[in-house]
Parts: structure tokens; C-alpha cells; sequence
DNA sequence: ATTGACGTTGACGTAAACGTCAAGTTATTG
DNA sequence: CAATAACTTGACGTTTACGTCAACGTCAAT
């Protein structure tokens, strides 16, 4: 059974971008999909790379993070100071998650509180 | 005792930013320092606004989207749609900022595996 | 053959969040 | 009192991540 591929508008509405999105993503060399003239194609591995990327920018990735993962990840099979850095940026980069994380765990505590006193001043109407 | 101010300089030294910033937040009305002349003087009430500033942006809201909650939260004691609206604004952001904390938890998974596949890869010394 | 849907490549525009001068004011310190 | 440091207000520049045309190609259906 051949490969499943994809066009351009399948993955922009199936993850929500634009066209524009996803081309811009080929510009800044984060995807590579295949060509059939001119049109692109997108194989099952492009798409993954697609979620990967917004799953990064969700995060708080930079698109250039994100491309220096992807490029660390390809190569890093290789030589042992291509690894190190690897692990050395995943530390740093789950640090600051780490980090972040709190602050939101901090703000989402505050947040129910601060609703908390607001249905309190307006009755006990659930909202 | 007088209450305590700051300068621009003391606090751009201790939150780690520049003071373009600082005035930059005032610019959009985050912050309204008070003057003595022309220099600007700011209370504990500013610090603490420029805190919270701060962890909005590390969490991911806009400058625009801060000013909103500190207006609401500002004027949110009065009339009964203004809470309202504050509280749909505040669970709007905590289903974002819990989707987000569950992005964060996926990712920081994944390092997890990664690097002790890297690890393994580089034999068993810590790293 | 034309219409419509979908695709393509430029090129320029835009919003957010500051950075970077320039040119002047005020305070203090040697 | 002159230098230096710290402050001020513009005004323009910069980066990121796209949006928005314009102008054209291609293929299927009418």
C-alpha cells in the first residue's frame, strides 16, 4: 500500500494555519515536502513535523529553536559532541519549561481565587 | 515611615530589564509612575504591577491582554457585568494556560526520553 | 473554451515589543 | 564650575511571524 500523502489545504485545515503558515515553514527550511511539478506534497513524516512545530510554538519555541532542534535531531545520530549538545540544549530548554510551568501553576492558583471572590460578589449563582 | 520608591534604574537592575522598557510599559499604560519634576517615582503598588507584567508576558500574554485584566481588575468592584465579564475573561485564559501546562508536560516527557536514549548512546557515564 | 477550485512565486505590509540613537535636562561630586 | 552620571522625550530601526495582494499555472467539469 503506497504512502499516504497530503496536500497543502488538507494540512492547513486539519491543524487550523494557512497556506501562507505552512509555506512560510518550507522558507524558514522547517519542512521539505516533495514536489509532483509544482505542487507540493506532503508525506505522513512532513506532517508530523508540522505538529511538531506547533506543538513547539505552543511551548514557546521560536521558529529558528524549533529549526535548530530539527537540524540537531537529524544529525545527532552522528558524533558524540553533536549528542552532547543535544542533551545539553534539552536541559537548558527543560529548565525554562520547568520554570514556566510554575509560573503558570502560580497564575491559574491566583486566577481561582480572584473568580472565586468574584461569584462570591455576585451571589451564589453558579457560573 | 515615608513610603518606599524606586527609580527607574533600581528596577530595570532588578528585574533584569532596560529602562526603554520600563517606560515603553507606560507608553501603553501598564504603569503611572508618579513624577517628582520630571523624573518618575515609583511605589511599591508599581512595583508590584511591574511584576505582575512581567509574569503575564513569561506566561504568554500580551502586553494588550495584561492592560485588560488590570483595567478590569481596576474598575471589576462595581457593576455586575463588568465581574462578569472579568470572569469570563479569567476562564478563558486558565483553559488556555491548562492546555498549555499539558503541552509543557508532553514535551518535557519527551526530553526525558530522549535524553536517556542519548545518554545510553554516549555509554553510562551522568551527564 | 471558459469557469472555478486549487496551486504557485514574489513583493510588500503589519503588529508586537522593544532597541538604538539624538539631543536635551537635572543632580551631584570632585 | 565643569564634568559625569542619571534621567527625560521623541523618532526611527529591528525582528518575528505571518497577512495580503498580484499575477500567473493547472486541471476538472460544464
Amino acid at each position: 500500500m503506497a504512502e499516504q500523502t497530503f496536500t497543502i489545504s488538507e494540512l492547513a485545515r486539519e491543524f487550523d494555519v494557512t497556506t501562507r503558515t505552512i509555506r512560510f515553514y518550507e522558507d524558514q527550511s522547517l519542512l521539505e515536502p516533495a514536489r509532483e511539478g509544482q505542487r507540493r506534497i506532503y508525506s505522513r513524516r512532513d506532517r508530523v513535523r508540522l505538529m511538531l512545530i506547533l506543538r513547539g510554538k505552543r511551548i514557546g519555541l521560536s521558529l529558528l529553536e524549533i529549526r535548530e532542534l530539527f537540524d540537531l535531531y537529524d544529525a545527532a545520530s552522528n558524533d558524540e559532541p553533536q549528542l552532547r549538545e543535544f542533551i545539553r540544549i534539552l536541559s537548558r530548554k527543560e529548565q525554562q519549561l520547568q520554570e514556566q510551568l510554575d509560573d503558570i501553576r502560580v497564575v491559574l492558583g491566583e486566577i481561582g481565587q480572584i473568580r472565586s471572590q468574584c461569584e462570591k460578589a455576585l451571589g451564589k449563582q453558579a457560573v
